[in-house]
DNA sequence: AACAAAAGTGCAGTAAACTGCCTTTTATAT
DNA sequence: ATATAAAAGGCAGTTTACTGCACTTTTGTT
């Protein structure tokens, strides 16, 4: 997993939910700016920022060592 | 999973490898500094700072729709 | 108890995330 | 072909992550 890697991820799971971008900003009440500079695999967001986004979107993300 | 949890999850895994924040530090190059503000969940860190983390800790990141 | 190592904290500078505003480009209709 | 909606991107201001330095507190060892 690395950053552009998220930003498509969220980009795709986006679209499955028949949204777009502006919706997304409403919802999360995270900037319209920074959703498109996150999709485009632009910025490196901060944590809460991703956390909220995959809230909202119905995911979650786990942590575990590898194996 | 929230911010503090992060912490305190990177720092049993740290433990667990028996390094200290020092040695965590240098392994990783991220700062001492940063990593002590993660670490007692006083930060909100970069998608980086937690990939670089994990990569060094043996760890892995993943993201998935819920259930 | 004394000492050393590790961890925690305040402060200040730099870089970059976050944001809004506005313009341009691209896609989707009618 | 035109009009509309969605997405992309430049720019500038504000906030905050990242960082080093210096100091304090806690933990662990002898």
């Amino acid at each position: 997993m690395h950053i552009s890697e998220l930003g498509s991820l969220i980009k795709r799971r986006r679209k499955t939910l028949g949204i777009n971008q502006k919706q997304l900003s409403e919802l999360t009440e995270i900037g319209l700016r920074t959703i498109k500079g996150l999709e485009a695999g632009k910025t490196n967001p901060t944590f809460k920022t991703i956390l909220t986004l995959l809230d909202v979107l119905g995911m979650e993300l786990m942590i575990r060592t590898k194996k």
